[in-house]
DNA sequence: TCCTCCCTTGACAACGTTGTCAAATACTCT
DNA sequence: AGAGTATTTGACAACGTTGTCAAGGGAGGA
């Protein structure tokens, strides 16, 4: 007896038919109040439980009752965060989660994405990292649906949850101008990131909106780890002219900047606003401006999306923006040289 | 044409039998060239796709290639390092992970067991709430390995990952007499979770082996939330003989004791060693000194033990202790009342 | 008493795949 | 050419479950 007790046995034991066994671990109607405490009692006895890859080879709709979740990292505050709401959401329906780290790597999206519908996901929440996610529809049954979050799906129609990227960069710079900053320079991530390509329109037009005229060299793109934007941003408070402010779009880019402005003593000087929030924000001296993305709010959302697909519900697929708050907690607001008094 | 194409379809357009097309699938040998090359070819124009959970009944080994993690809240950076370090090892064997948060209750860790169970995962990691785990060999395969994190099992024998609990919180406590404290107020995680009773006893052998007199005013336990801590040093710090150290027992407990630090204006004198890192635990002012623990070494050997058994090796169930680190950052090393000079 | 009708029950096949085993084919050697 | 061996191939059943459908049994009405 070392194989778990099936359906089988329990109807052997109960001396009724698999059938109606099935019957009752599926509370359908239509048993004798006898056998089925007969068959609880067969249950309990053998400990018998139900196999759910099997019940979803035979049943009509094959659900799996397990989605998955393609992060860019499970490890990073964002990823986390939405993952959590996720399983909020799922927890409800009973429905459990397949978790895994994309880590910006096209060939890893495609892989994992494989990997789930291999195991018959129900459904898929996804932050993609390639540049197209046409080949979706040949990995996965036509009935799966799949929902993009943070960034839009491309060669592909399907539902998207988004930030508003761009103008929340735009808030950032918009605030920093207000600040009396105009040499206000731009930290990013990985261009081959559509957000990031927002946040930089964000601030582009936010300059040009004010008559600003960028500096290149005040612009580092692809800083994708906080040594990284460190490091540029050390090269720029080295330089000829520093920037009096700096706009550091991304989570880690803004640690990089933290550290380097430390570095030099100019945390108390250079203006900072960050995209998307972090724990201990308002802990640090001075405590960080950021431009908070809401990412639990983002999850709920995609998940909400999700379930109501799987629940048959159909509609056109459509981008939802989630809005973003710029949340001022003192390094934006350092004075930059054309304040004025009143500010 | 709406469903997925299956292994038959592949084989009526190749004209073959569905078995010469699961030996392609499979890579088994003993298929002409000539064959193999039609049935890719039929898979290639189908886009066929293997179906896993139909395999995994069928298979002899009956393996999913997926494994749980029950972890105590993925949101939290302890938890999802632990889970990013699972899937590394998970990745290179493509082995998929379901997570879930357990959040400290013993009843959704039993429901979350169990779900796990009738999607027959393979393996299990877990980080447990309940205080009982016996229960286990009721709800899963007796051939399904289960190995712990971070607490060991209760009413089961398998093989547990933990950190060295007792000595580091001993660690902290010696680092701040060494300093120069007497006065060290602790404040602790839920008493229910062995973890925080491991670290009180730790902080309690390491006063008693120093002959000093612990006093229950400065004792804190069962603080699960960030707030409660603050609330319960606040009240330490108002009371008539404030601590002039304190070793916060947790994570979050040490985001508590910060803020209550801070809002007295007490962080550059009242000394503060925390267990376990956490992100910009250096970037504050003063930085903090922690016990760090290293939850991805805890997540790899975790992972490493669990694939070991599934690979058939077998062994008597033991306990692994993971060593942990003090990292003297500055708030550890605040003088107290009776510091020597030369300290 | 007999005939409906409804409720309960079980037999059977099927879900998509693979293990087993025997048949068919190709190849080697005398 | 024939026998023997190795290789390729497919038929069949089975994994654990549930959808379908028909059989059995009891209650109610004529």
């Amino acid at each position: 007896m070392d194989a778990r007790p099936t359906l089988r046995d329990v109807a052997q034991l109960a001396g009724v038919s698999p059938k109606t066994v099935s019957r009752v671990v599926n509370a359908e109607p239509g048993v004798s109040a006898t056998k089925e405490s007969r068959v609880r009692r067969a249950i309990e006895q053998l400990g018998y439980r139900p196999n759910m890859t099997a019940s979803r080879l035979r049943r009509a709709d094959g659900r799996t009752a397990a989605i998955a979740a393609l992060l860019e990292d499970i490890a990073n505050p964002f990823s986390s965060a939405l993952h959590r709401a996720l399983e909020d959401v799922a927890r409800e329906r009973g429905v459990l989660i397949f978790a895994g780290s994309v880590e910006e790597d096209p060939e890893r999206e495609r892989t994992l994405v494989r990997e789930f519908a291999r195991r018959q996901a129900d459904g898929l929440v996804m932050v993609p990292a390639g540049d197209d996610q046409a080949y979706l529809t040949r990995e996965l049954n036509p009935d799966t649906p799949v929902v993009f979050v943070d960034r839009p799906p491309v060669g592909l129609h399907a539902d998207a949850v988004l930030a508003d990227n761009e103008a929340g960069a735009a808030a950032a710079v918009q605030h920093l101008v207000a600040h009396g900053h105009r040499d206000i320079a731009y930290l990013g991530d990985l261009r081959s990131i559509a957000t990031a390509r927002q946040r930089f329109t964000g601030y582009r037009e936010a300059l040009a909106e004010h008559g600003i005229r960028r500096s290149a060299a005040h612009v580092a793109h692809d800083l994708h780890t906080a040594d990284a934007a460190e490091a540029a941003l050390l090269r720029m408070l080295d330089g000829p002219r520093p920037p009096t402010a700096c706009f550091s779009a991304q989570n880690l880019v803004t640690l990089g900047a933290i550290r380097a402005l430390r570095s030099r003593d100019r945390h108390t000087s250079v203006a900072l606003v960050g995209f998307d929030d972090f724990p201990l924000a308002d802990l640090l001296q001075p405590a960080v401006t950021v431009v908070a993305q809401d990412p639990a709010a983002m999850g709920r959302l995609a998940a909400e999306l999700l379930f109501r697909r799987l629940d048959g519900e159909t509609w056109e697929p459509a981008r939802h923006v989630v809005a973003t708050r710029l949340i001022a907690r003192g390094s934006g607001e350092l004075p930059g040289p054309y304040a004025s008094a009143s500010t």
